[in-house]
RNA sequence: GCCGAUGUAGCUCAGUGGUAGAGCGGCUGUUUUGUAAACAGCGGGUCGCGGGUUCGAGUCCUGUCAUCGGCUCCA
């Protein structure tokens, strides 16, 4: 028999309960308040609720006893089923508020109202009778399932509280949701919560710092990264392996500006779809409007447009590592993932409406092989489609039908394994998008591919055909990493800095043993570096070896070369690995040889 | 942008209204070292920034900026 799903499970329907006794809770300390919706999420449970007091962090501990003590009272946890809608909310106007007064089930009123006709109303009410003889209630509207017994509901912790729009939507009145998680057992709660300070360890801000890799100033802004000798290698080593591989694939460089008229993006439409993300407009002297770009795509566009293409130019791919800058709400930037100035690995590729298939082909084919070079395993790719109920799309059905039918077609062929998201297209056309989750689990959109319909159209493109008419092509953008500030920054996460070698900023540090070994090191760090091309680093500071190791194994450096007596003897070089310690002494080809296959 | 939290030395953090501290790092000296931290000494601070309360503010109030966790949005 197969496990039940996480929405089937025990553990889910806890969680669930726990939201319930949270909201519980709440209501007896904060009379007047409104309950919107608490779910379990996948590692706990929120509750959204409007407080008639602001709810603080330190509030958390109170509540939490105010569960504990409610649990203890063994309240059962019993399933009311409303047999009409009529029922349902009258229901929730006289029971569910338990006498504060029908305002406090605004929301409540609004889910059932979203409960499609015919769909059966379902409540659980936590009830319990008292010494003397009461019965006390706590109704909640609630589709379940749910524990018998709040009893059950022992081992869990509210984590934090945060702001969280009514039904997701920005221009709705924002509530105050709470944060909690809940486990079967003591030890599992205690793993998880140490299992969350193991992966702040391997957070890339913190990472990011320790290795050498980027930085942030105040004197510069938020979320805009400076980059440190180590990671602008890590970074050139990116770009150089992309390079080379688009070369392969019959991609041409492009390099545009970092400012463009308005006026280009007035044609482009970002003006008017993009603005309250793009930094502030210049202005020059002849009063010409300026933009700080936000994409690239309007420049390959112009470089499309500067000569009249034929139907055997076609396909053109234009790559560019362009870097954007966008003006990302202030609490949206995090670290490099989501930075404010970012390098897309960009290309657009200019094609013919038969060639939409293989060249979907070669992009996904092209996002694999980056992903196994990367060593990328724990990624989901989507494929957004229409959302069949919107009508922001623009282009023709047959189109979007055609271009959504070749990206399956290349995920099939290539082999990535996909998952269909209606809604997550752009309004321009069908994508796909890879995703990773980070240190804390969440969510990131690396690369993506995306058909465009309307740039083309925006820009009157143009292609002659064979019937010597003009044609116009479909674009595709695309961007293997996303951008390297993202791709950076979860790598860091994902190996916890432990780069593989090829990335490695450092790939070998040599440890001299004491003065007299320098000579000979300064020797073998120019002919690594000179004549095998490896990235060496020399550690000559008169330090012991074993602060030397303990230095480079928190820099994380693959290898380490010791020089000693010995060594220098017997021609040798002691080897010690990140990963597997010390090696013994070996000759230099022999560690060459060792090091080969790992470039 | 919104909700909540945090901001003290390069880093990690202590300091509950009365003379700003520790460990690591840094510098200097000694040590010349064989697989994860030698020893000693010395520096180092506009307590994020502005305003206020107070005899007195790192500590209380207020504004602001940055960062962190969420929401919305996104590569």
């Amino acid at each position: 028999m197969a496990a039940p799903s996480y929405e089937e499970s025990y553990l889910y329907r806890l969680r669930h309960s726990a939201a319930h006794l949270m909201a519980q809770a709440l209501t007896e300390l904060y009379p007047g308040i409104k309950l919107a919706i608490g779910p379990p999420i996948e590692n706990g449970f929120y509750y959204d609720v409007e407080a008639p007091t602001p709810i603080r962090e330190e509030d958390l501990t109170k509540i939490e006893s105010k569960m504990k003590e409610l649990a203890k009272l063994d309240q059962r946890i019993i399933r009311l089923v409303a047999s009409n809608r009529e029922e349902a909310r009258s229901k929730i106007l006289e029971e569910t508020t338990l006498g504060q007064g029908p305002e406090v089930a605004e929301y409540k009123l609004q889910l059932l109202e979203a409960v499609p006709e015919g769909e059966e109303v379902s409540f659980y009410d936590q009830q319990r009778t008292d010494r003397a003889g009461t019965l006390h209630r706590f109704i909640d509207l609630c589709r379940g399932p749910h524990v018998d017994t709040t009893k059950e509901i022992k081992h869990f912790k509210l984590m934090s509280i945060a702001g969280a729009y009514w039904r997701g939507d920005s221009k709705n009145k924002q509530l105050t949701r709470i944060y909690g998680t809940a486990f079967e057992s003591a030890e599992e709660l205690e793993t998880h919560l140490h299992n969350l300070e193991e992966a702040k360890r391997r957070d890339h801000r913190i990472l990011g710092r320790e290795l050498g890799l980027f930085m942030f100033s105040p004197r510069v802004g938020p979320g805009l990264p400076l980059w440190l000798p180590k990671g602008a290698t890590l970074r050139d080593t990116m770009v150089s392996f992309l390079k080379e591989e688009q070369l392969k694939r019959g991609y041409e460089p492009v390099i545009t500006p970092q400012i463009a008229s308005i006026r280009l993006y007035e044609k482009s439409g970002h003006v008017i779809t993009y603005k309250d993300k793009m930094f502030p407009f210049m202005e020059d002297d002849e009063k010409e409007t300026y933009i700080l770009k936000p994409m690239n795509c309007p420049f390959h566009i112009e470089i499309y447009q500067a000569q009249m293409r034929s139907y055997r130019d076609l396909p053109i791919r234009y790559a560019e590592f362009g870097t954007v800058h966008r003006y990302e709400q202030s609490g949206e930037v995090t670290g490099i993932l989501r930075a404010r100035g970012f390098t897309q690995d960009d290309a657009h590729l200019f094609v013919r409406p038969d060639q939409l298939l293989s060249e979907f082909i070669g992009v996904v084919d092209l996002m694999k092989a980056v992903l196994n070079r990367l060593g990328l395993k724990d990624y989901r790719a989507r494929v957004g489609t229409k959302d069949p109920a919107s009508s922001k799309y623009i282009g023709h059905d047959d189109n979007w039908t055609a271009a959504t039918a070749a990206i399956e077609e290349a995920c099939k062929t290539i082999g990535l394994d996909y998952e269909l998201s209606p809604g997550d297209a752009a309004f321009y056309g069908p994508k796909l998008d890879l995703i990773i989750k980070d240190a804390l689990g969440r969510d990131w959109q690396m690369g993506t591919v995306q058909v465009d319909y309307n740039l083309p159209e925006r820009f009157e493109l143009e292609y002659t055909g064979e019937d010597s008419k003009p044609h116009r092509p479909i674009m595709i953008h695309r961007a293997p990493f996303g951008s390297l500030e993202r791709m950076i920054g979860l790598l860091t996460e994902q190996y916890a800095g432990a780069f593989p070698y090829w990335l490695s900023p450092v790939q070998v540090a040599i440890l001299p043993i004491s003065d007299r070994h320098v000579e000979a090191a300064v020797a073998l760090k120019e002919k690594l570096r000179d004549v095998h091309g490896i990235r060496v680093s020399l550690d000559d500071r008169r330090e012991t070896l074993g602060k030397k190791i303990r230095e480079s194994q928190l820099q994380k450096v693959p290898f380490m070369l010791v020089l000693g007596d010995r060594d220098i003897e017997q021609g040798t070089v002691g080897v010690r690995s990140r990963e597997d310690g010390d090696l013994g002494a070996m000759s230099l080809e022999a560690f060459l040889e060792k090091v080969a296959p790992l470039r």
